[in-house]
RNA sequence: GGGCGAUUAGCUCAGUUGGUAGAGCAACCCGUUUACACCGGGAAGGUCACAGGUUCGAGUCCUGUAUCGCCCACCA
């Protein structure tokens, strides 16, 4: 009889052992593509390697890794493991994300809880802290990705602010600004009156609100509105060309009227946007606050005011309400027209959905601003033709059909935020003065141009910048890696940042290096808590995968991660599941025990061999073709109720065995190795004659191709 | 308003190209004969939302209904 070494003695202790195992990878160098072992054929010629890259999605530096993280942290890593061990040449570059607007959110709340504010702050000095404050945050978001396991290369990690980052980005400005793509104008943008920026579409939610829809006289008009205290301005009253109702009105005609704050003249302007069934089928405009009537002023021409300032207060023009808070404002401005008679009723029950900032919930309060705006639809063609023509595969179908309906409908982006915390804007502008006429001229380029050019304050959307994250990490056009490892093989990320992130990746990568920036892109759903409810720290069920990767091991987390989880649903995670695999963890550390007392002597039985060949071939084809949660559910039932009830009970007092169960455990940890990596090294380790590594051991099944 | 999905055992969910329903947890009975009590054995539990259709055969494909959910959108 052999001995099993003492360790297993008591059961698997992961903590025990995973920080080691890691760092005897880590230092191996196999992270690395470039150190990995060369692969020999059978002629003991050099094979060529193929290329297998994912990049990582660059967590946000400004908190600590949540159970998303962990998913796809474990999804890509069984990907990287699998093909590492099947000969690829792999590259997995790690990130991290300055995340520009979710952490300058961060810190304001920070700022606040200390008494202070941004608003208070000197720019430059904000930057700084901010700076500090991701850093030391990287570091330790660094460590937590290491104690996932995550097998990445990190002699080539990039963050999303490393100066050849910014480069790339800048130089994607200029050449759409070159190609005619790019544009500075007035538009209506979504203002956030708490944090003081313009947002995009996607950073705005909707609420249903039930609010009180006020019909008021205008002149001989009835208008209906549920925001009163915008009306100051109003000088066009707007209607359908074909409403016969108000056919005795004609374009252009003007009419006095007795209005909030005294007499003004008012226009009768058509327009065939106007909903007849709405309202009364004729409103007033507030070209400055209402996408709708913005377009409306556009197209005749009229002029636009300001009525609320940047901080959601009343303007002069607002007379007497000057200064007010509009929410306080409205009661009392419905108050004097109530006075005035000229209201003509309240309608209670107004159910309408109105736009709020994705961070703190407040009204979107539309503003007027210039920005910098990128045309979407030339870029988004080159995307929708790229998927339709299978250059670009999305798992699962339903997202393909979700990010097709998006990029088809797709609208400008804007790309300025007044915040201090990202990429700063290459553009310098100054005001000429042309034959009397004032008008501002404007250059793009990081450089001062000199004297009388001021530079734009505002910054990029940090999405803007991540979009060019594939071909910005690998350092396009001209380094090696870009041209080994660019098109990347999988992009794996979160279902919930399909258009932020994935879209603008694949719109932004086809522009500027005229390939897909990824071959496939898997996409996970959100990880919620066991009963299935969103995760959040108000309801206190926010479940850290660092307290249960210490609790129950690496290993049996990322099993509790993958198996049930198919691509592009929602999972809940169950710390009961994650028990269940760290019992089979324990399983397994006890089949090794036995299995290394046996001798290890006699002929591998083919029969059993062929059983186990044929798991073997099924399951790599499982993961080849993203199942991977049905690979890990596989394996888990064959190695328990297969290998270790039937086989080794049946082997019990019969040494025949001895050859077929060390064949047997052997390539059962190579299977396991991608999603147990921990317990799969540890026990390698002890096997008879194994000096080198299972991470980058041979896969028992031959590359399909 | 438009789009996408879900409905399978008490709970949470799998079920790859259509071939007599599976897991984890919970609940029930039994068992400490040296790999493992982080265990073993046994039994129980589902008209696969509903109604039609295609098929020799449907949880799986098609149509409709109901309920739930998610995403997108400038209705005053």
């Amino acid at each position: 009889m052999s001995e099993a070494p003492d360790k297993f003695n008591t059961p698997y202790q992961p903590q025990n052992v995973e920080g080691e195992i890691y760092k005897k990878w880590e230092e191996s160098g196999f992270f690395n593509p470039d150190n990995l072992p060369l692969r020999l054929d059978a002629q003991g010629k050099q094979v060529e390697m193929e290329p297998f890259t994912i990049i990582m999605p660059p967590p946000n530096a400004n908190g600590s890794l949540h159970a998303g993280h962990a998913l796809f942290v474990t999804v890509q890593d069984i990907l990287m493991r699998f093909e590492r061990m099947r000969g690829k040449k792999t590259l997995w570059v790690p990130g991290a994300d300055h995340a520009g607007f979710e952490t300058q959110v961060v810190y304001e709340k920070k700022l606040e809880k200390e008494g202070r504010s941004r608003f208070e702050m000197q720019a430059d000095d904000l930057y700084k802290e901010i700076m500090d404050f991701t850093l030391s945050n990287k570091s330790f978001m660094e460590g937590q990705i290491r104690q996932l396991g995550a097998s990445c290369d990190w002699s080539r990690e990039v963050f999303t602010l490393d100066e050849r980052v910014i480069d790339t980005v800048y130089d994607t400005f200029k050449k759409l600004n070159d190609d005619g793509l790019l544009y500075r104008a007035p538009r209506i943008v979504n203002w956030c009156p708490k944090h003081q920026t313009s947002l995009s579409n996607l950073e705005t939610e909707r609420e249903t609100r039930t609010d009180k829809f006020y019909y008021l006289k205008y002149g001989p008009f009835t208008i209906a509105t549920a925001r009163p205290e915008t009306k100051f301005g109003d000088k066009y009253v707007v209607m359908h060309p074909d409403d016969k109702r108000y056919a005795q009105y004609s374009q252009g005609q003007q009419f006095e009227l007795e209005w909030i704050n005294g007499p003004i003249t008012a226009t009768v302007i058509k327009d065939e946007s106007i909903d007849m069934e709405l309202g009364t089928g004729v409103m007033t405009i507030t070209p400055w606050h209402d996408p709708i009537d913005f377009d409306i002023a556009k197209r005749h021409n009229l002029p636009y005011e300001q009525v609320i300032d940047w901080r959601g207060k009343l303007l002069p023009i607002a007379g007497e309400f000057e200064g007010m808070n509009i929410k306080d404002a409205r009661a009392k401005i419905v108050e004097k027209l109530q006075s005035k008679g000229l209201v003509e009723k309240i309608d209670e029950t107004y159910s309408h959905e109105v736009p709020v900032c994705y961070k703190c919930g407040r009204e979107i309060e539309p503003q007027v601003r210039p920005q910098w705006f990128i045309s979407m639809q030339p870029l988004a063609q080159k995307a929708i033709e790229a998927v339709k023509n299978g250059d670009v595969r999305v798992l699962t179908e339903n997202h393909e059909k979700i990010l097709l309906h998006w990029l088809e409908n797709i609208q400008d982006w804007n790309i300025s935020r007044q915040i201090v915390w990202g990429i700063p804007i290459p553009a310098w502008s100054r005001s000429t003065d042309a034959h009397g006429k004032q008008s501002e001229e404007w250059k793009i380029q990081v450089e001062d141009p000199g004297d009388g050019w001021t530079r734009d304050p505002d910054t990029f959307d940090t999405w803007f910048s991540s979009g060019q994250w594939p071909f910005a990490t690998l350092g396009y056009p001209d380094s090696n890696d870009f041209k080994t490892f660019y098109p990347t093989s999988v992009m794996e990320t979160g279902a919930d940042i399909l258009f932020f992130w994935v879209a603008r990746m694949l719109m932004l990568g086809l522009y500027r290096t005229g390939k897909v920036p990824f071959r496939d892109i898997y996409l996970h759903g959100l990880v919620r808590d066991a009963k299935g409810q969103k995760m959040s720290k108000s309801k206190g069920n926010v479940i850290s995968p660092l307290e249960i990767s210490n609790e129950y091991g690496t290993d049996a987390l990322r099993m509790g991660l993958i198996v049930g989880n198919t691509p592009g649903t929602d999972l809940n995670l169950d710390p009961r599941k994650i028990g269940a695999y760290k019992k089979f963890a324990n399983k397994i550390w006890n089949i090794a025990r036995f299995v290394l007392s046996q001798e290890h002597d006699g002929e591998i039985k083919s029969e059993l061999k062929d059983e186990f060949d044929a798991i073997a071939a099924d399951v790599t084809k499982d993961i080849e073709e993203y199942r991977i949660y049905m690979a890990a559910d596989k394996l888990y039932h064959y190695v328990w109720d297969r290998f270790a009830a039937e086989i080794l009970e049946e082997s019990k007092g019969k040494p025949e065995y001895g050859a077929t169960l060390y064949y047997l455990l052997e390539n059962s940890l190579k299977l396991l190795h991608p999603f147990m990596p921990f317990l799969t090294e540890e026990i390698w380790g002890s096997l008879p004659n194994k000096s080198t590594l299972l991470l980058i051991e041979t896969w028992p099944v031959n590359a399909r191709n």
